[in-house]
DNA sequence: ATTAGCACTCTAAGGTAGGGAGTGCTAAAT
DNA sequence: ATTTAGCACTCCCTACCTTAGAGTGCTAAT
């Protein structure tokens, strides 16, 4: 499709914009990247670059400037694979992330801290929802005379707890008699299976009037209904410093777009199913306020179902190589955590 | 010290100021405040307060803009009092609080979150620390072979949990027993208290060697050691809408203090002990980033003990009496939600 | 096919002039 | 003695212009 030349003028422009956000010029390029051309037959090639769709003018007499389609080549075919290990990644989420093997919630959120300090883009990360997650027990506790709490671990790692107002007063025993009913019924099922049987049983127990299972099929219900993804974000004052971003209004859009994490968890829920890395560039988003960024991500794992999201969003002008690995060791390394937190649990079945 | 005139003009002044910051000229203010004297006079009143160190003029031939001093002299003397009751604030305060009476975190976080979008500068809150929360119970339940979760509940609603490595392996029956034996020792004091009292117990235990006690012991140390105060900041959006802001530079540095949360928390702990709302007014403040910004807090109780603080953060050309007597409302509120989740409690002992 | 040369285009930066808002001072008015 | 009108002056802001520089596209020569 493109020539060998045209090939290596297109990484030169790409290159340069990625590490200098300056229109790329004619001379700029041979002296660079000492091509054995004359600016003038650069020119000529980058006229068909234009022409292709790879590169633009911002206006007549200036120099060339990736477009998206250039990028998705770029990441696509020209992109320098082999990036070193991220000795430094890895040391500082082994180091960070230490302690919040069994609380994901932390984990998730220094992990986008992480991220964003490597990258000097946003860190982005999405919790496991409720249709990944794997129910490992639940536990009751009386809280108050007319309250219990009632926790929730999965398998991923995620505690989630409530408290929940209760019209009748049960003891500590017949909070462990629902508790031990409620573990044998649901534990190693997903918190979506479980709804799902939620909605039968309790159809099905109206008939059965067991008070003490009815009320706890929806005390269960209760806790679940509140049982959703979370999405972190951090990086902000990173991105700050990136040129692009010295206009006050862009600034305001990205972080309107980051304050709404619904718009973000919609946005994300599209890769939560592709394997590996995700590269999406600029104007591919679906999202208007995103179509001047580009989003990589990729799935972290538990056991073999993929349970969440970490990613990288930053400027289309992006170091898509590093920040690919990046993403991809990260992703490795939750879903290692996740895999040595669930090890022993699985075994024990 | 001011006669009636000088006060009229100061008022008249920064209250222009406050809602729409360019400076105040002599003219303008005979207009826009039909005070009874040409502007010849204001502008000779004016030079006075100038002198006096209450306005201050950004160059020559300007209008007279306030100094830190001036809305000092505003907070304390001036100030419109009697501001209406903020029935939409009390609403949505209620409305989106309302399930959220148990867990402490989510509610401050909404909190903020209201606080902002009414204020329209950045929300915060600080969760109780270590020292001003009070044990409720302990719970330890077996999370895999070699794993325990130990749950701390609060008074003030905090639950933290987490999931501690064990070289033993205690049966559910152990755990109850410890749990029990925790309870009957700790509930009721403060975690700053039973952190004292640790150390006492754990070298007097050394002796007794009655392993279970002294595991005990150590897991509620070590789920005491990672309990500190929380902040929660939220509005970036908000004051992104100011045109104080309009400057990258003064939007990085804000982004950058409300990141470290660590000097937010040092910031704001200076305030913890004073009784009702506090104001500090630009220069007053001791953080260096903070100098161009005026904080307002007030503390919310559980009990009568002061459990955490939320507040504004604004630049200090700010609506105080509005923005206090927000933070009073929400203060004021926020404890009585914390006094009505432990009223049970207290009555049951 | 490539390149040197050249005229042309467009931006960014710096400089200048004029308008406007506001002041301080002085002298007149109350 | 206080207040006010009048006026000269100061300073900022904007718009406008100019210039330098970088880069292009085209043409003609290699």
């Amino acid at each position: 499709m493109l020539d060998e030349r045209s090939i290596k003028v297109l990484w030169a422009v790409i290159n340069s914009y990625i590490n200098n956000p300056d229109p790329v010029g004619s001379r700029y390029v041979t002296r660079k990247y000492s091509l054995e051309f004359s600016p003038a037959t650069i020119r000529n090639i980058m006229a068909d670059l234009e022409e292709l769709g790879f590169l633009s003018q911002p206006h007549t007499s200036a120099g060339r400037v990736p477009t998206d389609k250039g990028y998705r080549f770029y990441v696509e075919n020209l992109m320098d694979e082999n990036v070193c290990c991220h000795k430094g990644l890895i040391d500082s989420l082994t180091r960070r992330l230490e302690d919040l093997r069994e609380d994901i919630y932390t984990l998730l959120d220094e992990t986008t801290r992480t991220l964003s300090s490597h990258s000097h883009y946003l860190g982005i990360a999405v919790s496991p929802g409720p249709d990944g997650s794997t129910l490992r027990c639940i536990e009751l506790i009386p809280y108050s005379d007319d309250r219990i709490a009632v926790i929730l671990f999965t398998n991923e790692g995620i505690i989630k707890h409530k408290i929940l107002k209760n019209n009748f007063s049960f003891s500590r025993n017949d909070l462990n008699r629902i508790a031990r009913y409620l573990n044998k019924e649901f534990s190693g099922y997903t918190i979506r299976e479980i709804r799902q049987r939620l909605l039968e049983e309790m159809a099905r127990d109206k008939e059965l009037c067991d008070t003490l299972i009815s009320q706890a099929l929806s005390l269960c219900g209760d806790v679940m209904s509140c049982y959703g993804a979370n999405v972190f974000i951090s990086g902000l004052t990173e991105i700050l410093e990136l040129p692009e971003f010295s206009d006050i209004e862009k600034i305001k859009e990205i972080s309107r777009t980051i304050e709404d994490k619904h718009a973000v968890i919609k946005l994300i829920d599209s890769l939560a199913n592709a394997e590996g890395v995700q590269v999406v560039i600029g104007a591919e988003n679906t999202v208007e306020e995103m179509k001047a960024l580009s989003i990589i991500t990729s799935t972290y794992k538990e056991g073999d179902k993929p349970a969440g999201i970490v990613g990288i969003i930053g400027p289309t002008r992006m170091d898509y190589s590093s920040a690919i690995s990046l993403v991809d060791v990260t992703a490795r390394f939750l879903t290692e955590i996740l895999d040595e937190g669930g090890q022993e649990w699985r075994r024990e079945r």
